[in-house]
DNA sequence: CGATTTTTTGAATCATATCAACGTACGTGG
DNA sequence: CCACGTACGTTGATATGATTCAAAAAATCG
């Protein structure tokens, strides 16, 4: 049940087996069947979620009622509105999975009590957030700076495992383009080789 | 000298006197000329900087060699390589100055002694990380999904004493458009009204 | 299996980039 | 302080990349 947290929280600092036994008491398990919210526009984002098994996404509604999303997360990744978790606003995100789901929910006070308790564990959020710090600006570049077919083979670099699972039109959205526009540059992508 | 700096930490969190002098001792004061650098892509990213006077931009060279702006900064913002800085790895964007320019300069270690002396200094740092967070985002999701003009507009919005200052070419390349343009867009926008 | 969603394709259109030329402002050295 | 050279901004013509709209083909779901 825990197996795939206690690798990635492992992976990046050291723990004593009383205070992963800690931790795991501060998760709360849920499953979530595809198409399924986790997380509505508008709700207090009083969690943050780590996925255990399957795939989630967030994403923004503009104000032409278009989608755009924001965030995809499978196994071994944590999702939640995280500007919204941090300030302790209304979440500006949707978040809902896209495959039958399995996640460890993480309430804004259980992570304030495990940083009390696990002083490494203070260290593995900052490496977390600076990991998406650098990830966001690395898109923000990519996103300003090159070509659709560019975005796309170095989305397909970065996460080919995601490329696999998720509907095509949703990637589009991921990289701010019409899923035709994607079609079309898989297309000729496909007859260069 | 340290006005700024007083202010825009005060603004956030509260400091006792002598909290506020030891912040003090620990700034080393720079000049910086027009055009000059205050940081080389590869170099150590020992330092982070907070601007007083001036007007500073920091912006990374593709593979093409076309320079894209990433941040400016002026009176009361923090510059620097944010996750060269934390993770304590070579720089790789360049930082010069748009015009002469009066910064402090915060070396790693000091930013830990600080931390270690003034508790609420941590506080004032996670404040501002997560704005930068938030602000990075919105950034994002505007560059994905709106048009040229759209996104010229937002900025003009968000930082129009910026925009009155830095020149317009550079205006461009933060936005991810070419010169040319965003001449056009501001013609078009001036002949609407 | 039928119904719905997703992907593909085509043609027309729109937004932005490119290339080239020109005028203007700017600062730099004489 | 002036004159020259370089930067910068504007404009026009054209090319390219991406969107739009419509429709058909393919995949998925119940």
């Amino acid at each position: 049940m825990f197996d795939v947290l206690h690798k990635h929280i492992t992976s990046k600092v050291s723990l004593t087996p009383q205070e992963w036994e800690f931790i795991t008491t501060q998760c709360i398990p849920k499953k979530i069947r595809k198409k399924q919210y986790l997380l509505q526009a508008g709700d207090k984002a009083e969690f943050f979620t780590f996925v255990n098994k399957g795939c989630l996404r967030s994403y923004t509604v503009d104000d032409a009622g278009e989608e755009h999303v924001v965030q995809f997360a499978i196994e071994g990744w944590w999702i939640g509105d995280l500007s919204a978790f941090l300030t302790n606003e209304h979440a500006s995100y949707n978040i809902d999975a896209l495959e039958d789901t399995e996640v460890l929910m993480m309430e804004r006070d259980a992570q304030e009590r495990i940083i009390e308790r696990v002083p490494m564990y203070e260290r593995y959020l900052r490496l977390l957030l600076q990991g998406n710090y650098v990830a966001m600006h690395r898109r923000l570049v990519s996103a300003i700076s090159t070509t659709a077919e560019e975005k796309y083979l170095r989305m397909q670099k970065q996460y080919p495992d995601i490329m696999q699972r998720v509907p095509q039109h949703m990637i589009a959205s991921y990289l701010g383009l019409k899923p035709e526009t994607l079609s079309r540059i898989r297309k000729k992508i496909a007859s260069d080789k």
